[in-house]
DNA sequence: TTCCTTGCAAACGATTTGCATTGGA
DNA sequence: TCCAATGCAAATCGTTTGCAAGGAA
């Protein structure tokens, strides 16, 4: 898969994956992909558990097994703060808008010719200096709308 | 400044921008940005303090003076832990790879053409999102020359 | 003197872990 | 039954802050 998708369709894709890797997709995992595949961008810890009221201990170890099976992935944001997503394999490869003034991150994707821009560069310069690529991600840095 | 610079041409920089911003270029702050200016890519404080041998809080409060003068960015690792470079004012714009093994930054340079591509690809995005941009970071993620 | 910087120790906040309990296959 | 998942509380770890001492203007 790699192509956004619907949060019902990543929580289906993960439901299979989870049987894949035999590993139990429970209530409180589901309630935090659920979350995650609900937004539009990385969400904060605090963020998840305000949305799903479980406790931060459970909510960090369902974090911690996730990425373990590749379903979410940790972007860690400038404030120090550890922010999750649903993981390019389920929801699609896409990159970041930061804002500088209030942290949030939000999703954007590329037109197909603007990737291709983009893969070439990072494989040259991964060339460059001796590493093998096998990923890239673009972050744009600016002022959100709201906070313009 | 925007181009490579030797650390001997960092130290003098970053000593006239303090004098501008009339604020004291201390033993501390000096050790900081040496240390930085020699390195290769973004440093822990754990890094630094062993370079240094300055005190944990006072290598702190080092580093909060730099990055509020401009001096010097923070690049958080997906391992949690907070990186710090000299600023692209001083030190040049760069990208980053980054090893997915052993958590290592290392620059890199663009060559012009492929830094016009990123630049605009950057623009069109955020004006996608309504976001005015403000600048664009390429992580290239892969296996380091050691780790490969 | 006056203001800024330093260093130590204590405080914080985010994240992790120990341990007893609960829940599912 | 049995092993994995959960929840609470305590522990960690990176980072920040209070406060008294040191230094430069």
């Amino acid at each position: 898969m790699n192509r956004p998708a619907t949060p019902q369709h990543i929580l289906a894709l993960v439901e299979d994956h989870f049987d894949e890797v035999d590993a139990r997709f429970t209530r409180g995992r589901r309630l935090v992909v659920a979350d995650l595949a609900a937004s539009s961008g990385p969400r904060t810890p605090a963020d998840m558990q305000a949305a799903t009221d479980l406790p931060l201990s459970s909510l960090y170890r369902s974090l911690s097994v996730l990425e373990e099976v590749g379903v979410v992935s940790r972007h860690p944001g400038a404030d120090g703060v550890i922010r999750y997503e649903i993981s390019e394999q389920f929801a699609g490869h896409h990159h970041h808008l930061v804002c500088r003034a209030c942290g949030a991150m939000s999703d954007v994707e590329l037109a197909p010719d603007e990737e291709s821009a983009i893969r070439s560069v990072a494989a040259s310069a991964a060339a460059r200096s001796g590493y093998s690529v096998s990923g890239h991600a673009l972050e744009i840095e600016g002022l959100c709308a709201t906070c313009r």
